[in-house]
DNA sequence: TATAGAAGTGAGAATGATTATCATTATTAG
DNA sequence: CTAATAATGATAATCATTCTCACTTCTATA
């Protein structure tokens, strides 16, 4: 192909794609942008949003719905399951694959209507603090 | 104390509980409000918020994220899986139970670590009408 | 039935995440 | 080098949601 691949990124995306590609919770565009204005002192919120979309957009990282009205990013791009606290809103990477027959899958997708892509599993439950912590309920 | 039963609902609940389960698609605050407010005109739409939030409380209705910034509705309380259309930002209900092999959620569980209590299987992929739409990319 | 306390209400202000605007600065092609 | 273009940061604007508060409605009991 002869495009010019605009994949390329500038520093200040290279410094917002490395911050999220190396949190492990999936920060928010406030605590990523507080992360690389420590590399990059000048950087501008506006441009972390910018940026974060930019990534999103071209696949490098992915957006997660989070309990809290905010929206998380994750630089685990490869699919994968989440498990959100019932409790406190955690939302957690599950580290296994949780394998779904495929033949349900279609058949969901068929019923629903539509053509599938992906899919995700997300586990509701009580992360461990919040488990021990509930003597009360 | 000799709790009194608060799931008894009033008049203003109720109409937002009837029309949250009436409605097909999974509706925003604002939209619930207009709706409720046909027969309820004097209500106001900081009371439609803490309404919601009692009956997501006491468990008569669910909240789902939606793909735009606002909180979406879901008078379906039992168990059920979504598809996501990934170009308009749909969210559909899944009409048929996605299985899930009890031992595959197990161990996902134990691997996160959290106390399992329920799951629900995205589907992400294109909505009937931008599947059709989808000749250019 | 009257009434006091509790609970619920609606209007509007406040909050906070996100987006738009815009003048300025960096980058790139030629 | 230079002009066109893209990116940037500061700030204002937007919009969903929450807070505040004076007022009304409900409820239990005397």
């Amino acid at each position: 192909m002869q495009t010019k691949l605009k994949t390329r990124l500038n520093s200040n995306a290279q410094a917002v794609l490395d911050t999220v590609q190396a949190a492990h919770n999936h920060p928010t565009a406030q605590e990523i942008y507080e992360a690389v204005k420590r590399l990059r002192p000048n950087i501008g919120l506006a441009s972390v949003y910018r940026i974060l979309h930019h990534l999103v957009e071209q696949g490098f990282i992915k957006e997660v719905g989070r309990s809290d009205d905010c929206t998380g990013y994750d630089g685990r791009v490869s699919r994968h399951d989440h498990a959100i606290c019932t409790n406190c809103g955690a939302l957690l990477d599950v580290p296994v694959d949780v394998i779904v027959p495929s033949e349900a899958l279609e058949q969901a997708a068929y019923a629903t209507g539509i053509e599938l892509g992906s899919y995700e599993v997300r586990l509701y439950g009580l992360c461990t603090s919040c488990s021990t912590q509930k003597i009360t309920n």
